[in-house]
DNA sequence: ATGAGGACCTGCTCGC
DNA sequence: TGCGAGCAGGTCCTCA
Protein backbone atom coordinates (compact mmCIF):
# COMPACT_ATOMS: atom_id res chain seq x y z
CA UNK A 1 0.00 0.00 0.00
CA UNK A 2 1.51 2.86 -1.00
CA UNK A 3 2.04 6.22 0.26
CA UNK A 4 2.47 7.44 4.05
CA UNK A 5 -0.87 7.62 4.70
CA UNK A 6 -1.75 3.90 4.49
CA UNK A 7 1.68 2.88 5.29
CA UNK A 8 1.23 4.84 8.87
CA UNK A 9 -2.80 2.82 9.23
CA UNK A 10 -0.79 -0.15 9.04
CA UNK A 11 2.23 1.17 11.29
CA UNK A 12 -0.59 2.23 13.75
CA UNK A 13 -2.19 -1.57 13.64
CA UNK A 14 0.58 -3.24 14.55
CA UNK A 15 1.74 -0.82 17.21
CA UNK A 16 -1.36 -1.75 18.48
CA UNK A 17 -0.70 -5.49 18.84
CA UNK A 18 3.28 -6.36 18.08
CA UNK A 19 5.27 -4.77 20.40
CA UNK A 20 6.00 -7.17 23.18
CA UNK A 21 5.48 -10.30 21.74
CA UNK A 22 7.71 -12.65 21.02
CA UNK A 23 8.67 -13.80 17.55
CA UNK A 24 7.97 -17.57 17.52
CA UNK A 25 8.38 -18.80 14.19
CA UNK A 26 9.49 -17.18 10.36
CA UNK A 27 8.16 -19.02 7.75
CA UNK A 28 9.47 -17.46 3.86
CA UNK A 29 7.38 -18.63 1.19
CA UNK A 30 8.48 -16.85 -1.62
CA UNK A 31 12.24 -15.56 -1.38
CA UNK A 32 11.85 -12.75 -3.58
CA UNK A 33 9.82 -11.08 0.07
CA UNK A 34 12.85 -10.90 1.67
CA UNK A 35 15.29 -10.30 -1.56
CA UNK A 36 17.16 -7.00 0.26
CA UNK A 37 18.20 -9.01 2.77
CA UNK A 38 21.45 -9.94 1.31
CA UNK A 39 22.65 -12.89 3.80
CA UNK A 40 19.19 -15.13 2.44
CA UNK A 41 15.90 -16.28 3.52
CA UNK A 42 17.63 -18.57 6.24
CA UNK A 43 19.12 -15.94 8.06
CA UNK A 44 16.19 -13.58 7.88
CA UNK A 45 14.26 -16.41 9.35
CA UNK A 46 17.04 -16.63 12.19
CA UNK A 47 17.70 -13.41 13.16
CA UNK A 48 14.67 -13.24 13.98
CA UNK A 49 12.97 -16.10 16.16
CA UNK A 50 13.05 -15.61 19.73
CA UNK A 51 13.72 -12.19 19.28
CA UNK A 52 11.27 -9.74 20.96
CA UNK A 53 9.32 -6.56 19.60
CA UNK A 54 9.72 -3.31 21.30
CA UNK A 55 8.48 -0.67 18.98
CA UNK A 56 6.84 -0.26 15.37
CA UNK A 57 8.13 3.12 13.65
CA UNK A 58 8.03 4.41 10.23
CA UNK A 59 9.57 7.06 7.72
CA UNK A 60 7.82 8.08 4.55
CA UNK A 61 6.59 4.86 3.04
CA UNK A 62 8.93 2.94 4.98
CA UNK A 63 7.99 1.05 8.35
CA UNK A 64 10.43 -1.24 10.85
CA UNK A 65 9.65 -3.00 14.18
CA UNK A 66 13.02 -2.64 16.59
CA UNK A 67 14.12 -5.63 18.12
CA UNK A 68 15.23 -6.14 21.84
CA UNK A 69 18.45 -7.08 20.47
CA UNK A 70 18.68 -3.37 18.92
CA UNK A 71 18.53 -4.74 15.40
CA UNK A 72 15.64 -3.96 12.88
CA UNK A 73 12.92 -5.18 10.46
CA UNK A 74 12.41 -3.20 8.20
CA UNK A 75 9.43 -3.57 5.28
CA UNK A 76 8.61 -1.95 2.08
CA UNK A 77 4.61 -2.41 0.68
CA UNK A 78 5.98 -1.57 -2.63
CA UNK A 79 2.74 -1.09 -4.61
CA UNK A 80 0.82 -4.37 -3.48
CA UNK A 81 1.97 -5.09 -0.55
CA UNK A 82 0.11 -5.32 2.91
CA UNK A 83 1.21 -6.43 6.46
CA UNK A 84 -2.14 -8.72 8.23
CA UNK A 85 -3.29 -9.71 11.39
CA UNK A 86 -5.30 -11.78 10.23
CA UNK A 87 -8.31 -13.42 11.32
CA UNK A 88 -7.75 -17.32 11.64
CA UNK A 89 -10.74 -18.36 10.93
CA UNK A 90 -10.68 -16.77 7.24
CA UNK A 91 -8.27 -18.14 4.19
CA UNK A 92 -5.25 -17.11 3.79
CA UNK A 93 -4.11 -15.34 1.07
CA UNK A 94 -3.30 -16.52 -1.65
CA UNK A 95 -0.40 -14.06 -2.61
CA UNK A 96 1.17 -14.84 1.52
CA UNK A 97 4.97 -14.39 1.17
CA UNK A 98 6.28 -14.43 4.82
CA UNK A 99 4.58 -16.19 8.04
CA UNK A 100 5.60 -14.79 11.31
CA UNK A 101 4.20 -16.48 14.26
CA UNK A 102 4.11 -14.86 18.09
CA UNK A 103 4.83 -16.77 20.89
CA UNK A 104 2.18 -16.71 24.16
CA UNK A 105 -0.17 -14.06 25.00
CA UNK A 106 -0.97 -10.20 26.20
CA UNK A 107 -3.10 -9.86 29.64
CA UNK A 108 -6.66 -10.55 29.02
CA UNK A 109 -6.38 -12.38 25.73
CA UNK A 110 -7.35 -15.96 24.98
CA UNK A 111 -6.87 -18.44 22.35
CA UNK A 112 -3.96 -18.45 20.42
CA UNK A 113 -1.57 -15.73 19.65
CA UNK A 114 -2.40 -13.80 15.83
CA UNK A 115 -0.07 -14.67 13.08
CA UNK A 116 1.79 -11.61 11.44
CA UNK A 117 1.27 -12.30 7.57
CA UNK A 118 3.21 -10.14 4.75
CA UNK A 119 0.99 -10.47 1.61
CA UNK A 120 2.02 -9.22 -1.78
CA UNK A 121 0.69 -10.02 -4.85
CA UNK A 122 3.56 -8.05 -7.16
CA UNK A 123 6.20 -8.84 -4.87
CA UNK A 124 7.70 -5.36 -5.06
CA UNK A 125 7.84 -5.17 -1.62
CA UNK A 126 9.81 -6.90 0.58
CA UNK A 127 11.43 -7.06 4.24
CA UNK A 128 14.95 -7.36 6.02
CA UNK A 129 16.79 -7.12 8.67
CA UNK A 130 19.49 -4.73 9.54
CA UNK A 131 21.92 -4.04 12.74
CA UNK A 132 22.59 -0.77 11.49
CA UNK A 133 21.16 3.06 12.38
CA UNK A 134 22.27 6.24 11.12
CA UNK A 135 20.74 9.30 12.53
CA UNK A 136 19.04 11.35 9.86
CA UNK A 137 16.91 13.90 10.41
CA UNK A 138 16.86 14.09 13.83
CA UNK A 139 16.23 10.51 14.22
CA UNK A 140 17.94 6.96 14.22
CA UNK A 141 16.50 5.27 10.74
CA UNK A 142 17.43 1.95 9.47
CA UNK A 143 21.02 2.13 7.52
CA UNK A 144 19.16 1.08 4.73
CA UNK A 145 17.35 4.03 4.46
CA UNK A 146 19.18 6.77 4.97
CA UNK A 147 19.16 8.24 1.90
CA UNK A 148 14.88 8.52 2.31
CA UNK A 149 14.37 12.31 3.73
CA UNK A 150 12.52 13.06 6.63
CA UNK A 151 8.34 13.38 5.86
CA UNK A 152 6.16 16.12 6.13
CA UNK A 153 4.32 14.63 8.97
CA UNK A 154 7.75 14.37 10.81
CA UNK A 155 7.94 16.54 13.73
CA UNK A 156 11.65 17.58 12.43
CA UNK A 157 10.52 18.19 9.11
CA UNK A 158 12.80 21.01 7.85
CA UNK A 159 10.33 23.64 5.80
CA UNK A 160 13.39 25.74 5.46
CA UNK A 161 15.71 23.16 3.94
CA UNK A 162 13.15 21.74 2.00
CA UNK A 163 12.34 25.15 0.64
CA UNK A 164 16.22 25.98 -0.11
CA UNK A 165 16.62 22.03 -1.79
CA UNK A 166 13.47 22.14 -3.90
CA UNK A 167 14.20 25.47 -5.55
CA UNK A 168 18.05 24.85 -6.68
CA UNK A 169 16.91 21.99 -8.42
CA UNK A 170 16.33 22.21 -12.17
CA UNK A 171 13.03 20.10 -12.58
CA UNK A 172 9.29 19.78 -12.62
CA UNK A 173 7.19 20.19 -9.10
CA UNK A 174 5.56 16.86 -9.05
CA UNK A 175 9.05 14.89 -10.34
CA UNK A 176 9.86 16.57 -7.00
CA UNK A 177 7.83 15.62 -4.82
CA UNK A 178 8.00 12.48 -6.23
CA UNK A 179 12.18 12.31 -5.11
CA UNK A 180 11.80 10.24 -1.63
CA UNK A 181 15.14 11.59 -1.14
CA UNK A 182 13.85 15.44 -1.25
CA UNK A 183 10.66 14.61 0.64
CA UNK A 184 9.28 11.53 1.32
CA UNK A 185 5.75 9.85 1.95
CA UNK A 186 4.62 11.20 -1.01
CA UNK A 187 3.24 9.61 -4.33
CA UNK A 188 1.13 9.66 -7.27
CA UNK A 189 -2.49 10.28 -5.40
CA UNK A 190 -1.04 12.63 -2.86
CA UNK A 191 1.18 14.37 -5.51
CA UNK A 192 -1.67 15.13 -7.43
CA UNK A 193 -4.56 16.33 -4.23
CA UNK A 194 -2.26 18.62 -2.81
CA UNK A 195 -1.00 20.32 -6.43
CA UNK A 196 -4.87 20.48 -6.72
CA UNK A 197 -5.58 21.97 -3.54
CA UNK A 198 -2.54 24.06 -4.07
CA UNK A 199 -3.70 25.38 -7.69
CA UNK A 200 0.29 24.62 -8.96
CA UNK A 201 1.06 22.79 -12.42
CA UNK A 202 2.58 19.70 -12.17
CA UNK A 203 4.95 20.35 -14.58
CA UNK A 204 6.20 23.81 -12.92
CA UNK A 205 9.68 24.41 -12.55
CA UNK A 206 10.82 24.50 -9.05
CA UNK A 207 13.30 27.29 -9.86
CA UNK A 208 10.31 29.52 -10.12
CA UNK A 209 8.60 28.80 -7.22
CA UNK A 210 7.52 31.59 -4.97
CA UNK A 211 8.27 31.59 -1.38
CA UNK A 212 4.50 31.94 -0.38
CA UNK A 213 3.50 29.41 -3.21
CA UNK A 214 5.86 26.52 -1.62
CA UNK A 215 4.40 27.20 1.69
CA UNK A 216 1.07 27.07 0.67
CA UNK A 217 1.90 23.36 -0.98
CA UNK A 218 4.00 22.53 2.34
CA UNK A 219 0.52 23.20 4.10
CA UNK A 220 -1.62 21.25 1.74
CA UNK A 221 0.63 18.13 1.63
CA UNK A 222 0.17 18.02 5.39
CA UNK A 223 -3.45 18.60 5.41
CA UNK A 224 -4.45 16.31 2.68
CA UNK A 225 -1.91 13.53 4.34
CA UNK A 226 -3.20 13.74 8.04
CA UNK A 227 -7.15 14.04 6.37
CA UNK A 228 -6.40 10.65 4.48
CA UNK A 229 -4.28 9.52 7.67
CA UNK A 230 -7.74 10.35 10.17
CA UNK A 231 -9.75 8.16 6.87
CA UNK A 232 -7.22 5.36 7.20
CA UNK A 233 -5.90 5.92 3.93
CA UNK A 234 -7.44 5.55 0.51
CA UNK A 235 -8.24 2.44 -1.11
CA UNK A 236 -10.25 1.86 -4.30
CA UNK A 237 -10.11 -2.18 -4.18
CA UNK A 238 -8.98 -4.90 -1.42
CA UNK A 239 -5.48 -4.64 -1.94
CA UNK A 240 -5.30 -1.55 0.65
CA UNK A 241 -5.65 -2.48 3.64
CA UNK A 242 -5.11 -1.72 7.22
CA UNK A 243 -3.53 -4.76 9.27
CA UNK A 244 -7.12 -5.93 9.19
CA UNK A 245 -8.32 -6.16 5.99
CA UNK A 246 -10.02 -3.02 6.08
CA UNK A 247 -10.28 -0.43 3.57
CA UNK A 248 -9.88 3.31 4.13
CA UNK A 249 -12.69 5.74 2.46
CA UNK A 250 -10.45 8.57 1.98
CA UNK A 251 -10.98 8.08 -2.25
CA UNK A 252 -14.31 10.06 -1.55
CA UNK A 253 -12.36 12.70 -0.66
CA UNK A 254 -10.32 12.73 -3.69
CA UNK A 255 -10.82 16.18 -5.88
CA UNK A 256 -8.59 15.56 -8.54
CA UNK A 257 -6.72 11.64 -8.58
CA UNK A 258 -8.72 9.39 -10.84
CA UNK A 259 -11.41 12.13 -12.33
CA UNK A 260 -11.08 12.63 -15.35
CA UNK A 261 -13.68 14.07 -17.07
CA UNK A 262 -15.31 15.06 -13.85
CA UNK A 263 -15.90 18.42 -12.92
CA UNK A 264 -13.44 19.85 -10.62
CA UNK A 265 -15.09 21.01 -7.62
CA UNK A 266 -14.16 24.31 -7.61
CA UNK A 267 -14.64 25.40 -10.73
CA UNK A 268 -16.06 22.56 -13.05
CA UNK A 269 -13.85 22.55 -15.41
CA UNK A 270 -13.34 18.46 -16.69
CA UNK A 271 -10.37 16.88 -14.61
CA UNK A 272 -7.70 16.03 -17.28
CA UNK A 273 -5.55 12.80 -17.10
CA UNK A 274 -2.32 13.08 -18.90
CA UNK A 275 0.85 11.04 -18.92
CA UNK A 276 3.69 11.87 -17.19
CA UNK A 277 6.42 9.97 -15.97
CA UNK A 278 5.10 6.86 -17.54
CA UNK A 279 2.31 7.63 -15.30
CA UNK A 280 -0.69 9.46 -14.88
CA UNK A 281 -1.53 12.66 -13.84
CA UNK A 282 -4.82 14.16 -12.88
CA UNK A 283 -5.45 17.82 -12.71
CA UNK A 284 -7.64 20.97 -13.58
CA UNK A 285 -6.79 22.83 -16.84
CA UNK A 286 -8.42 25.94 -15.60
CA UNK A 287 -6.77 26.03 -11.88
CA UNK A 288 -3.63 24.63 -12.51
CA UNK A 289 -2.34 26.60 -15.62
CA UNK A 290 0.48 25.66 -17.37
CA UNK A 291 3.67 27.21 -16.72
CA UNK A 292 4.97 29.41 -19.69
CA UNK A 293 7.96 28.09 -21.25
CA UNK A 294 10.82 29.03 -19.26
CA UNK A 295 12.96 31.69 -21.24
CA UNK A 296 16.17 31.11 -22.32
CA UNK A 297 18.58 32.10 -19.61
CA UNK A 298 21.32 34.95 -20.02
C1' DA B 1 22.64 16.65 -11.33
C1' DT B 2 18.81 15.44 -14.16
C1' DG B 3 15.67 12.62 -16.46
C1' DA B 4 14.27 9.08 -19.74
C1' DG B 5 13.49 4.41 -19.93
C1' DG B 6 13.39 -0.09 -18.45
C1' DA B 7 13.21 -3.87 -15.01
C1' DC B 8 10.93 -6.04 -11.42
C1' DC B 9 5.70 -8.75 -10.84
C1' DT B 10 0.47 -10.17 -10.90
C1' DG B 11 -4.10 -9.43 -12.05
C1' DC B 12 -7.84 -6.75 -13.68
C1' DT B 13 -10.44 -4.38 -17.46
C1' DC B 14 -11.19 -3.10 -22.02
C1' DG B 15 -11.66 -3.47 -26.98
C1' DC B 16 -11.54 -6.40 -30.87
C1' DT C 1 -15.26 -16.79 -25.27
C1' DG C 2 -10.54 -15.73 -26.04
C1' DC C 3 -6.60 -12.82 -26.44
C1' DG C 4 -3.54 -9.04 -26.38
C1' DA C 5 -2.90 -4.32 -24.80
C1' DG C 6 -2.96 -1.21 -21.30
C1' DC C 7 -3.29 -0.06 -16.69
C1' DA C 8 -2.26 -0.04 -11.39
C1' DG C 9 -0.90 3.83 -5.43
C1' DG C 10 6.82 2.09 -5.99
C1' DT C 11 11.76 1.80 -6.25
C1' DC C 12 16.03 1.06 -8.25
C1' DC C 13 19.26 0.71 -11.95
C1' DT C 14 21.61 2.12 -16.26
C1' DC C 15 22.55 5.25 -19.69
C1' DA C 16 22.79 9.69 -21.94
Amino acid sequence: MPELPEVETVRRGLAAYVPGRTIGTVTVLNERAVRRHAAGPVDFGARLVGRSVTDVRRRGKYLWFVLDDGAFVLGHLGMSGQLLLPDPALPESPHLRVRMTFIGRGPGECGPPRELHFVDQRTFGGLLVCDTAVTRFGVDVPAPIEHIASDPLEAGFDPEAFTRRLTSRRTGLKRALLDQTLISGIGNIYADEALWRARLHYDRPTATLRRGQIDTLLRQLREVLGDAVRAGGTSFDSLYVDVNGQSGWFSRDLDAYGRTGQPCSRCATPIRRDSFMNRSSYSCPRCQRRPRPTKPGP
